[in-house]
DNA sequence: CTGAAAGCGCTTACAG
DNA sequence: CTGAAAGCGCTTACAG
């Protein structure tokens, strides 16, 4: 016995018509030289018989899974999910569907996560990777989407741009003392972002590093930043690399009875869900992934239409960094000039 | 001319052993009866050649196909990634691939995204419906993950219990009156944690219910919601549907200059990625989303075994609450009995 | 414009 | 224990 799907197939939709499989597969596909009447009527009938093609017949026959893999670190951090509903979207307007694959931070898993992928016969996939993570040798059409300034990167952000948005952000509103805080020091979208701060200060602007993960490898997981503190010593802008860490900066900052943003601003990156939602409201810099997801997914699917077969083929797209731009809410406004007099006055 | 896969397939084994497709086949999937010393020298020559088996041509013979369907309404939404996270860990443990479809908000979105997973020959699905959205005739086995008060709702969270546990939280620190914040009123599982909230009170507490998507249909998107004000009325708790609104509630009160948990207690639902981040951390309400996951999906793939075919049937687990887990986090302190008295005074 | 036929890779009932 | 054969549903090159 050999299994059989519930629903009408081609050959049912054929015989109850009278004409053969190729011409109703050709009717339906649109692409054989069916004469207009015969087009119709199949049509009309299939959709009456609530016809759904097989995609496993498809699929054997042309060597197609019209499925693309995504491979991400881990959905739970807030930044993916963005991305992943900008990808599902971006392939599912072409007719691709997407198999998800969450490595759950972990390297090994990974790999195994785009074993599995391939084992599924994606027809490619678009790998956000782990951290220094290099994907090696693919067994298909492979869209990486990172830092520009990895090797081998597809299509990304412009982190450095945006922290330049944010530097000279600060600048016009008459800063010269930024924090600039991050959590990951090996993160390569972080340097980036971080880059971009220092390098779009003007003359007089200076900037520190704080990097949490030190600081917490110290002081144990959760520990207060210090900020107030970093306050008392004239720092006047507090710089975020992810809205993650501005959320954790605005409310260590009002905790300790430091108005924001009267007496300092705070900026954040990503532009995340509480952005808008916190008092004040965040001031942050917004990637656009529908642009970043359509750029990704159709560079894909181009290799895959040209490669003939399956081969491993890193894809480049002609655009690789997409534009981020700077969202100007409530959590940042003009210098203090006061306390930064103060501030001078105590040094 | 017909498209043939990179690899190497069945047959190539087959022959390049000199054995026939049927033990190859038998041999790697241990259910014929081939003898140990065969099904090892065939293993071996497996591994070596690199053999990954087509899915395309073992879901045409078996009319399965491995992969179930997620529906999701929203995964930017800070709720959903985990929820996707643990499905699909719990889905691939048991080795079936997960098909992400995203209804973006939209309840047409919605049924169209069904339509395309059943295209793409999912053998069940997963749904989160959107508010109010009954899963009427499905092509496939489909388990849903509602609240419990969902009729022929699956499995779920039991958000009345965890409303509980903040009623008690609450009422054991000491606190008279409390205001719930929704930002939903038409949201089955916002109310269901309401309805448990208040049904937790002790004698002598009080609550009222403020609705921000009420109040925002008034004031416009992002206004404020006044929660200096409550203070002065005499609320010392805010307890709030999600930590969304907990976050705004949090940041709101400490711009107003009162001290969490100093003046006011304040408790989420979730427990999503900021809440231990920020300052004051927060207590909030747990679900285990990987029991949740795991029942779903166990739950969706026996009834896929036993039933024949492919037919619509809504599959329901026999557990079908999940005890959610209080966090007791810094946002919750004692009553402030002074405030309190003060208050009275001031009515 | 239409149809008969081959074949994608697999699994399984059956024969040996 | 092993193999020959059928057939899942589709598409496409070819013949008519």
């Amino acid at each position: 016995m050999t299994a059989s799907r519930p629903g009408p197939n081609l050959s049912r939709i054929a015989t109850s018509l009278g004409v053969s499989v190729a011409t109703v597969s050709n009717a339906l596909s649109g692409k054989g030289r069916v004469s207009g009447q015969l087009v119709e009527r199949i049509r009309e009938h299939a959709a009456e018989l609530g016809y759904v093609p097989s995609q496993a017949g498809r699929a054997l026959r042309t060597g197609r899974s019209g499925v693309l893999g995504l491979v991400l670190p881990d959905i739970a951090n807030p930044l993916f999910p963005k991305i992943a509903q900008a990808i599902e979207f971006a392939a599912s307007a072409v007719g691709y569907g997407v198999l998800i694959a969450d490595s759950r931070g972990d390297v090994a898993a990974q790999t195994e996560a785009i074993n599995r992928l391939v084992e599924r016969g994606v027809d490619g996939m678009v790998i956000i990777p782990r951290r220094a993570t290099r994907i090696s040798s693919a067994v298909c059409p492979v869209a990486i989407i990172d830092t520009p300034s990895t090797p081998g990167n597809t299509v990304a952000a412009d982190h450095w741009q945006g922290g330049l948005e944010i530097a000279g952000h600060l600048a016009g509103l008459g800063h010269c003392r930024v924090l600039i805080i991050g959590n990951n020091q090996e993160s390569n979208v972080q340097n980036d972002r971080a880059g971009g701060i220092r390098s779009g200060m003007r003359p007089g602007m200076h900037s520190e590093a704080l990097w949490i993960d030190r600081l917490e490898q110290e002081n144990g997981i959760g520990c207060p930043l210090g900020l107030a503190e970093k306050v008392r010593q004239g720092f006047t802008a507090f710089a975020t690399l992810s809205d993650l860490q501005a959320l954790r900066a605005l409310t260590e900052l009002q905790q300790a009875g430091i108005n924001i943003p009267a007496d300092v601003s705070v900026t954040g990156f990503d532009d995340l869900i509480w952005s808008p939602v916190v008092t004040p409201s965040l001031t942050t810099v917004r990637m656009d992934m529908d642009r970043i997801a359509e750029i990704a997914v159709s560079a894909l699917v181009d290799t895959i239409k040209t490669s003939s077969g399956r081969e491993g083929v890193l894809v480049t797209a002609a655009i690789e960094r997409v534009a981020m731009q700077l969202i100007v809410r409530r959590s940042s406004g003009p210098a203090n000039l006061a306390q930064k007099t103060s501030d001078i006055e105590n040094m």
